[in-house]
DNA sequence: CATGAATGAGTGTTCATTCAT
DNA sequence: AATGAATGAACACTCATTCAT
C-alpha cells in the first residue's frame, strides 16, 4: 500500500523518526492498523518496502540517464550520472536517516542497489573502453566509480561545508571521478 | 563507565542489535542497572558515548599517522591514511550498524568527526602544496579528499565485491585519491 | 472504564494503597494494561477520574436532597443534607486516603466540589431568607455552612470519639449548623 | 535530624512534592544519604517526624494561648484560639498536601493531635461551664468545638472564596463557634 | 559515626501485533 | 476485505535502601 509508505515519510517529516509507529502510520495513511497488516507482514516490511521503492526510483533515474547518454562521451555521461544521483537523493532527504535507522543492513534488496549501480557503471564503461587509460579489470573500475559517485554525491548534498555551493561540489565530484577513470 | 560501553559491543556481537537493552547491558557489564544510570542519563547517552569513544579512537589514529608521516611525500601519506582508516574501522565492525541505528544524526560529537577529518587533511595538504597541481581552494580539496578516503575505505572494507581482495581494493582507493589530488 | 475505577477501589480495600499499580489495576479489572492506557493517558488520570466520579455521586445526592426538600423548612433540609452527606461518604470510606494521597490538589474537578457545594447551599439558603436572622451576605453564610456540613460530617463519621454514637454526632452537627444560621 | 526535616520542606516549596526523595533530602540537608538512615529507619519515618514536629508546634501554640487566656471570658478565648490556629497553619502551608500525601492516616502521632486538641478544649470549656447554656456532655461539646475550630480555620485559610477577607472569615468562624457553644 | 557508590525490585508506559466482528 | 479494540511482552528508568570503606 503506497499510502502507508507515503504516510511514513510524512510522519518522519512532520513529527520525527521517533513518531513512526505502525498505528500512527495507519492513522496518517487513513487506513486501519488491521489493513496495514494485510499488506505488510510486520513493521520491518514497511521500511524494506520503502527502501525498495526508493531504490527503484533511483535505479529508474540511473537507467534513464544511461539510455539518454548512450552515445555521449564519458565525461558528459558522468556529469549526467552525478546530476541524476544528486537529483534522486534531493527529494525526501529524511529518508536516509530513516532507512539507516530502521532497515537491517543485510535486508532484502538493500545490497541490490550496490549491485545494480555497479552493473550500470560497468555497462557504461564497457562501451567506452577506448576512453579509458586504465587497462585494468572493468569490474574493479566499475566498483570504484560506483562508490565514488554514490558516496561523493551524498557528501556533496549532505556534508558539504557551507562555503561550497552545490554546483561547485558537483564539479569537484566530477573532477574526482574523471581523474580516476582517466588515470 | 567503559565496562558498559564494552558490554554493549559484546551484546551486539553475540546477540544482535535487538538485544541491546539497558538492563542487559548492565548485566553483561557486571554492574547493576542503577549504576548504569548513575553514569548515563539515559539509553541514548550510552550510544553517544560509544560513538564519541570510537571517533576519538579513529581520530587518534589519524593524528598519529599524520605525525608519523609529517615528512613523507604525499603518496606515502595518503597510503598510510587509507591504511589507518581501514585499520581503525576493522576492529568492531558491528559498531557501524549499531551507531547508525541508535545515534541521532545531529548528536553531540557526531559531526565533529567530519570536521576533524577535514581539518586533518587540510593540514596534511597545506604542507604539500608543491605536490598539488590544483591551485584550487585548499578547503575544497580537503573536503573531497576527506570524503574520498572515508567513503572509499568503508566501501573497500564492507562493500567490496568478493572477487576483489582487500589489498587490491586499498590500492584502488589510493589510486582514486592520488588521481584526484594530482589532476 | 468503570471497571478500572472499581478495580482500584477493590485493590485499596483488599491490599492497601501501596498495591495500586497500573498493571495490578488492569489485572483486577480483567483487562490488559494496554486497554487501561487506551482510556487513561496516565496513572494520575485514573485517580482523577475516580475523584470526579465520587464527586459526581455526592453531588447527585446533594441535588436530590435539595429538590426533595425544596418546600421543607430549613431545619429539615439541613438535617437531610447532613444525612445525605454522611450517607454519601459512608460508602467507599477508603476513597478518602486514596484520593488525598494520589490526586494533586489543584487537579481537574477537585475544587469544583467546593464550588458546587457552596452553590447548593447558597440556593438552599436563598429561598429561606425569612428563616435567617442574619442579614449578612448570602455568600458568606453559604461558605460557612457548606464547610460546616462538609467538615463536621467527616468528623462525625471518621473522627468521632468512640463514646459518641453516629446518631448523636449527627444531632450535634445539626445543632451546630442551625445555631450558626439562626444566630 | 532537624536539617533533614527542613530540607524536605524546602524541597516541597521549591521543587514540588514529586521531588521529595530520600537522596534529594539528604543532599539538600547537606548530609549523606547514609546519615539520613542513621536517624530515620525509613522514608515514612521522615514524614512522621515532620508531622509530629508540626503537631507539637501547633500544640505548643494552643497551650500557650490557653494559659494566656486562662482568666479571659469564653468569647475572648475562642477568638484567641482561632487566631492561634490560623497563625499556626499559616507558616509552611505546603505541609498539608505533603503530610496528607505521605503520612499513613493511622500513623504514630497522627490521631494524637485530635486527642490533644479535644483535651485542650475540654479543659477550656470545663472552667467556663457557667458561660454555657448547654448542660450537655462536656466531651461532646469539646469534640464539636475542636473540630469546628480546626476545620473552619483550615477552610478560612485555604478554601475561603476570594471575595472574603481573612479577617471576615475569622469573624465568621468565631460566630459559628460561639453560636454553637451558646445554644 | 559518616559516606556515597552500588543495588535491584518494581513501576509506568509503549507499541507491534492479533482477531472477533 | 476492512476494522480497531484489545493484548501483553518488553522496556527504560526511579529511588528507597544497604554496606564496604
Amino acid at each position: 500500500m503506497e499510502a502507508v509508505l507515503d504516510a511514513v515519510i510524512r510522519i518522519v517529516q512532520r513529527e520525527g523518526i521517533g513518531a513512526v509507529t505502525t498505528n500512527r502510520a495507519a492513522e496518517v495513511a487513513g487506513v486501519s492498523i488491521g489493513s496495514v497488516y494485510q499488506y505488510f507482514p510486520d513493521k520491518q516490511a514497511i521500511f524494506i518496502a520503502l527502501h525498495r521503492r526508493h531504490i527503484d526510483q533511483v535505479d529508474r533515474i540511473i537507467q534513464t540517464t544511461l539510455v539518454e547518454h548512450a552515445a555521449a562521451p564519458l565525461d558528459d555521461l558522468m556529469r549526467a550520472m552525478i546530476d541524476a544521483m544528486i537529483e534522486a537523493h534531493s527529494s525526501d532527504p529524511e529518508l536516509y536517516p530513516l532507512l539507516a535507522t530502521k532497515v537491517p543492513h543485510r535486508a532484502n534488496g538493500t545490497s541490490d542497489f550496490a549491485v545494480r549501480l555497479h552493473g550500470a557503471f560497468r555497462l557504461a564503461l564497457a562501451s567506452r573502453t577506448h576512453e579509458l587509460k586504465q587497462a585494468s579489470d572493468l569490474d574493479r573500475l566499475a566498483f570504484v566509480v560506483a562508490n565514488l559517485v554514490d558516496s561523493l554525491s551524498h557528501a556533496a548534498l549532505f556534508r558539504r561545508p557551507s562555503r561550497l555551493s552545490l554546483g561547485e561540489a558537483k564539479a569537484e565530484v566530477l573532477k574526482a571521478v574523471l581523474a580516476y577513470v582517466h588515470c
